[in-house]
Formats: structure tokens, sequence, C-alpha cells
RNA sequence: GGAGAGGUGGCUGAGCGGUUGAAAGCACCGGUCUUGAAAACCGGCAGGGGUUAGCGCCCCUCGAGGGUUCGAAUCCCUCCCUCUCCGCCA
């Protein structure tokens, strides 16, 4: 959420910053709305002050035994008054508050212009595709050659976007999310974290989710309204929900391995083929709450740390700098790495790392003790995958096919691997 | 699922329907003392909103939402959460 008061001193501005992400923000409704409100809210106050006046009277004079009906009788019609003043106030600041959990975070002034993917800008690549002295082939079909990958089985259990594995492939699968962790956790200082997999409604407002996007969710049937997570943003952010946090406690840096839960609902069509866009995938998640004077420093950071893992897998990418038509709905800046994936012969998103300054903290009610404030101030929050596995595992499968059918297995995995320097297809 | 206890400031924890937005302790900040530190002592210290050049003043908030009342942390109702015991269960 933005700033309220920013939204009442800067309409304008604000109004221009969002329009650079495509977004129009309703500056008509929102100056009458926050007129009204105004307006309302100081005769609230006036009502509430005159009543609590009233009851003090009232008090003082039945302590000394006088006769109160007189004051009695002046009180009688404010409670009524009183009443509609209230309704109509948190009438009002429901409406107005609607809106602005609707409204986007500001793009950062060091986010690029653009409308689309199209625009986004290249900061650096890293790595070399692979030659291959064959036509390489795509991740599904190493899998089938190999015989350890199964999208059929898997539609009979439950549906479209889903993945069978098993055997080696699934131990690649595995070692891959044991490996980045542990480098996140022993290297970069990450604390590991294990979270509820279903999340509440507050905890998906707080990171953003909601209200807008509930049709990507999958949410639970019954009374408690949970809904599976998205990605352990969610809950590893709500983590500091509603907590004052000592100066002394940031950065909080974590690590959290969970499977994501995604309907995918505005993409029927799109990657249909294997699993580079499944309901369900696993990801390791960095979350850093920082100091809002670190954040951006942060974000290098944390992004540096996603790319670490593709550099010891040994996966080319680049890094871009998505322009400002592209980010997504919460986050202030954000940087995708991609690899390349010789099936497609393209470079794929693999993680998105965002700093979300304190649009998050704001939802979430996220705040430390600045020693050099007298409140408490709001976080900023930090984010990225460190990587998502699934495509991970995509992108070695067909970085590291021969033409024999097998899989290389990159030396940083092979430890986690039995020491095994390859995987064979199935006899 | 059954029975009970409880949710109060950063934390612990008091709180007859009427200067209680809240005792006390801890933590924290400032000061005295000290070569320095600790201890001791003195003082400050909830969050949010409005208004003001500023001092300040006003409003809201004691899990959430309703209700009773001139007045609710305190009484009533609904819901949520936590803890203990029993049952069931990986």
């Amino acid at each position: 959420m933005l700033d309220p008061r920013l939204l009442r001193s800067e309409l304008e501005e604000v109004a221009r910053k969002l329009k650079r992400r495509g977004f129009e923000l309703d500056t008509d409704a929102i100056a009458r709305l926050e007129t009204e409100r105004k307006a309302i809210q100081t005769r609230t106050q006036e009502l509430q002050n005159e009543r609590n006046q009233s009851s003090k009277a009232i008090g003082q004079a039945k302590a000394k035994g006088e006769d109160i009906q007189p004051l009695l009788d002046a009180v009688a019609d404010l409670g009524d008054k009183l009443k509609s003043a209230e309704s109509r106030l948190s009438a009002i600041k429901e409406e107005l508050d609607g809106i602005l959990m609707g409204v986007p975070n500001l793009p950062d002034e060091s986010v690029p212009e653009g409308s689309s993917e199209e625009d986004n800008v290249e900061i650096r690549r890293w790595g070399r595709p692979p030659e291959f002295g064959f036509e390489p082939k795509d991740h599904v079909d190493v899998g089938h050659a190999l015989g350890q990958m199964d999208s059929d089985t898997a539609a009979k259990l439950t549906g479209s976007r889903f993945t069978v594995m098993t055997g080696p492939l699934a131990r690649l699968h595995r070692a891959l999310i044991q490996f980045m962790l542990d480098l996140q956790t022993s290297e970069h200082g990450y604390c590991e974290t294990y979270v509820p997999y279903m999340v509440n409604a507050d905890s998906l407002r707080g990171t953003g989710q909601l209200p807008k996007f509930e049709d990507e969710l999958f949410k639970l049937e019954g009374d408690l309204g949970y809904y599976l997570i998205p990605t352990a943003e969610v809950p590893v952010t709500n983590m500091v929900r509603d907590q004052i946090l000592a100066a002394e406690d940031l950065p909080l840096k974590f690590a959290c391995h969970t499977p994501c839960f995604r309907s995918e609902a505005g993409s029927y069509g799109k990657d249909t083929r294997g699993m580079i866009r499944q309901h369900q995938f696993e990801k390791v998640e960095l979350v850093q709450i920082v100091r809002p004077d670190r954040s951006f420093e942060a974000l290098e950071e944390l992004t540096g740390h996603a790319e670490e893992v593709l550099r010891r897998l040994e996966l080319p990418y680049r890094m871009m700098n998505l322009c400002a038509g592209d980010i997504g709905f919460s986050a202030a800046k954000t940087y995708d790495l991609e690899v390349w994936l010789p099936g497609q012969g393209k470079y794929r998103e693999i993680s998105s790392c965002s700093n979300f300054v304190d649009f998050q903290a704001r939802r979430m009610q996220a705040r430390w003790r600045n020693p050099g404030e007298k409140k408490p101030q709001l976080v900023h929050t930090v984010n990225g995958s460190g990587l998502a596995v699934g495509r991970t595992l995509v992108a070695v499968m067909e970085n590291y096919q021969d033409e024999g059918g097998r899989i290389a297995v990159p030396a940083a995995l092979q430890p986690y691997m039995g020491g095994a320097s390859h995987i064979e297809p199935n006899r």
C-alpha cells in the first residue's frame, strides 16, 4: 500500500509515476473521498469530544451528589448524531481503503520505461550457451527418453500442469533443493526457515496477492478460508507482520524451501508443454527484512545470491532490469534472472528478485525502532527466488544432456547424488 | 471432537462501569555518581490519526465485530486465537 499521506499531498505526482507502469489512478474519486473524509472525520471527532466532556461532567456531578438529570437531558440526542457520523466515516474510510489496496507500488526512478517484457533492460550476462554436436532436445524429450518424467500419469492423478518424476531424476530434483538451501544458509547467511503451506487472507493482503489477485490462488474449501501459498514469500514475509523490530535485529534473512501453488488462470495455452509452468512447483525463496536505507543494496546483494546458484551449477544466464510496465504489483524494482534453455533456444525466467520498499511493510504494519527517530518506522522488504527448482531442473536437463540421452550431473550436485556423474536412461 | 483457563503497552503483568490510555516490573533512552564500567539513585518512555510555526490540544485503539449505557479494558452477545486436560491421529 502507498502512503495515504503521499496521496493527499502529491496526488498528481503519484498518478504520474503510476502511469509509467500503465496504471490509471482515479485521482478525482480519491480527491473527492479525501475531502469528504476530512470533513466527516472532523465532525465525528467534535461530537466524540462533546460526548467525552459531558460524560466526564456527569461522573463528577454524580460523585458530588448533585442532580444529573439536566446534564442527561442535554446529551439526549448526541448519541444518534454521533452514531450516524461514525458510520458515515467508516463507510468512506472503507471505500477509500478499497481503492488504495488496489493501487500498485510506485516504480523506482532506476526502473526503465516500457510497457512489456520487450522493454526490459539487460544488465549483464554470464556463461556461454553450450555447443552441441547434435540437435539438443527440450527437457520433455530428455525426460521421456530417460523414462523418469511423466506428465500423462500426472494428468491421470490430477490433471494438466503437473509432473511425475521417478528415480535419479526425482533425486536430482531433490538434490537441487538441498544444494540451494545449503548454499544460501551456510555461505550467504540466511536462516533456514520452515513455514505453513497454507495461509490466511491477512497474510495474502500483507504481501499484496489480495485483494486483487485472488483468481491466481488456490483457495481451500471450508470455513477456514485458507489458501495454498503461491510462493514462500507470503508466509515468510508475514512473519514480521504487526511487529516492531529492534534495530539490532535487522537485517533478517530467511531462506525457505516450499512448494508453490498457482492456478495459472490467465495463462491458458502458455507454456503448456513440460514443466515450465506448473500448478505445483518447488522453490527456494530468499527474504530479507531490512532498514529502509539499505533496501536497494539488499536487492543487489540478494540478486547476487540467486546468481551464485546458477554460477555454481554453471548454467548460462542473463540479468534483466524489468521495465515499469513489467514489474509486479507490489514491487518498486525487480531484477529477473533468465537461464539459457537450449531446447527453446532462449533465455527464460528462473528467478525474480524485488525490492518492495515499504509497500508490503505498510500493509503488514511491520516496523522497526530507528534510534534516530521517535516513532517506529516501516521496514523495507526484499525477496527473490534462489531459485525456482522446477525450472532449474529443466535448465540442467537441457544444458547437460548428451547425444546418448544421458544427463551429466553438475559438479556442485554430485555430492547430493551419491557421487554419480551422470543420470542414465532407464533400461 | 469433549472439558476448562486466558487474550491489556517492545516484553511480563495489575486493573470497584466514571481524570485508568491504563499500576508495577523488565527492556530501552537521558542524567547524577564513577578514571571507566557495573550497581545505586533521578527523570523519560504505547501505537495510530487530526490540528498547530511551535508549546500544545483533540480523536481512536486494552484479540475482532456487534450491543447495553450519559459514560465500557471493566457488563452482554457473536467470532477468532492461545494454553491445559481427555479423546482421535502421522
